[in-house]
DNA sequence: CTGAAAGCGCTTACAG
DNA sequence: CTGAAAGCGCTTACAG
């Protein structure tokens, strides 16, 4: 079974494709062409099953109905849901999207970029990896909209939607600190980020303001693709010491960090809030079914999703506006649980 | 800046585009073009950040090289991880994917299909939901390949790839009669899906095999779209009544199902594997750190993922073969940890 | 109201 | 060895 033309169902009506074009678009008002027709017309595509070849419709107008993501990984839940709320937006809008996953390397973003860019993308959503901003800079060069999420870069003027990173990483230090935690370690991971640097920063901010010293030994930086035995050294290096030295919370940086840290924990034979108190960026699924059920900072998830896709379909639709870029940084949610005792 | 085409980079050099196609195709050699012109022609490609219009290609040339993944939801972990595996499959051979998440709906799944069709996607990967034997039987009269994952229909023939499901659930059950669990319950969903279907039938087998008779009553089916209040009401019933007739073990038939059940064990304050042992199907990372970390049935994803493109790759580029077609069964690595006792 | 024609950016027979 | 031309399936000015 070939599939059917624009063409074939004119043939097989005996008018031009003009006409069936109009018809198919429901422009067949617009130019006056006899209902009797449009519904022959209609009629005729249905029974051949006509499916209009997006990709002549592309090469043509030069809109694909597709957007491009680029993520870190797919396989990770935070990205998996944002991802999903992504393609949900972007499906009740028409629109396609091809997802990539970069794994936090820019030799993998660039050339997912450049894949996509070839598949003629009408838009991309990308959270650029560290050392990518060369690329992003390249784009916004190109008249393809783009916009950044999760993360961005603040030498470079873009559209983003990013998180209050700081403020939560405040706020779950502060929780610790309200419960008197008084040894608070931050556990994150080697990521030039403006992301990553936030929450540390915050997770100091709030140490300071409550009258305590920021302890250089409390922050273990890991690197990205970190093997389990690099965080249970790290958490023997926390825990281990003299017991006034000993930390008696952490704040995780990301889920990965912390769903990873919470297995060495049990496996050292630590109680968790009890000898140690934790809190974690992103409300894993897991956290919820944790010995002791973990204190996490929230992302909205769909709240990212819809609005990066919208904000690339305003830019799709309006593409000659001075680019006046959006730009915004969404609140969190805290949800407090078990982990950090009462 | 507006793209580059094949005609920019022709006119610029005063040859012909075909030329510059032949080059840039690296058939410069079989067409005995001078290795000076090639030198030139690559040169002001690179120059001029040339990046060929692959959908330009694929109206010419009838291959996009991209193919359409259709699973049940991308932000479940199980489906997130295969689809990695195919985006990375994919990717070292040239081809992007489309994704989509049919949510079990095959209203959806059909909208999909239609939208991916018009995209003139090479191959499909499907997880198919059911009721949507129609659809599936719709792809086979065209001639666009395409792969069925996780489930399959009996009665269509087709590429499929799948897992010993029986096997597995066979396994499990029999894991937990050997650790001297005599009322052992299953927890599954209402999806009329080989795969389900053969997970409990796995563990009916068991049961029988063993000489243990099967009690209808342990074996609890709750609709797809469930909430926690169903699961807690199920294990309630399983649990609530009296002493000789308590389910000892639970069998989970997907691991959403066995995470949220997990939650509403601890709510209802028994513990894992005291009062109730538990295993899972599918290896989430939620089950590493547990109260009791849970036994489960582990999917060979990277496999599935990996076999699934290469199929689909395979009848891309020999599409006049006979259709004959692969279907594979692959086991599943059932992991002992803590959940069932010893 | 309807159709012939051009053209999007490629590839590929065909001709010389 | 190289180029002119056709054509993939559409859309859309243009003409009548």
């Amino acid at each position: 079974m070939k599939k059917t033309s624009l063409n074939d169902i004119a043939q097989h009506l005996g008018v031009s494709k003009t006409l069936v074009s109009f018809v198919l678009n429901g422009r067949g008002k617009e130019f006056r062409i006899s209902d009797e027709i449009c519904k022959k017309v209609m009629d005729a595509a249905k029974e051949m099953n006509y499916q209009p070849n997006r990709i002549a419709q592309g090469l043509r107008t030069g809109k694909t109905n597709t957007i491009g993501l680029i993520i870190a990984d797919i396989a990770n839940p935070f990205f998996g849901k944002l991802g999903r709320e992504i393609e949900q937006e972007a499906a009740s809008n028409g629109y396609s999207v091809i997802f990539c996953s970069s794994d936090e390397n820019p030799e993998k973003s660039k050339q997912q970029i450049s894949m996509l860019q070839q598949n003629q993308v009408d838009g991309y959503i990308i959270s650029p990896p560290m050392n990518s901003e060369s690329q992003i800079r390249a784009l916004s060069k190109g008249k393809t909209p783009f916009v950044l999420i999760d993360r961005y870069f603040p030498e470079i003027e873009s559209n983003y939607i990013v998180v209050d990173n700081f403020d939560a990483a405040y706020q779950a230090t502060n929780h610790l600190l309200k419960l008197g935690r008084k040894k608070i370690a931050n556990i994150t991971v080697n990521l030039d980020l403006v992301n990553m640097k936030a929450r540390t920063e915050g997770y100091q901010k709030a140490l300071i303001d409550f009258g305590l010293e920021v302890d250089k030994n409390l922050v273990k930086v890991l690197p990205f693709s970190h093997e389990n035995n690099d965080i249970t050294r790290a958490i023997i290096e926390l825990v281990g010491c003299k017991d006034d030295l000993k930390a008696d919370a952490i704040l995780f940086s990301t889920s990965k960090l912390g769903l990873n840290g919470i297995e060495c924990i049990s496996a050292l034979g630590l109680k968790i809030p009890d000898d140690i108190a934790v809190v974690s960026f992103d409300n894993a699924d897991a956290y919820k079914i944790c010995v002791s059920p973990v204190t996490v900072v929230a992302q909205p998830l769909q709240e990212i999703g819809k609005k990066a896709v919208n904000i690339l379909l305003d830019k799709i639709n309006s593409p000659d506006d001075i680019p006046k870029f959006q730009q915004y940084t969404l609140k969190t949610e805290f949800i407090v649980r078990k982990s950090c005792g009462s």
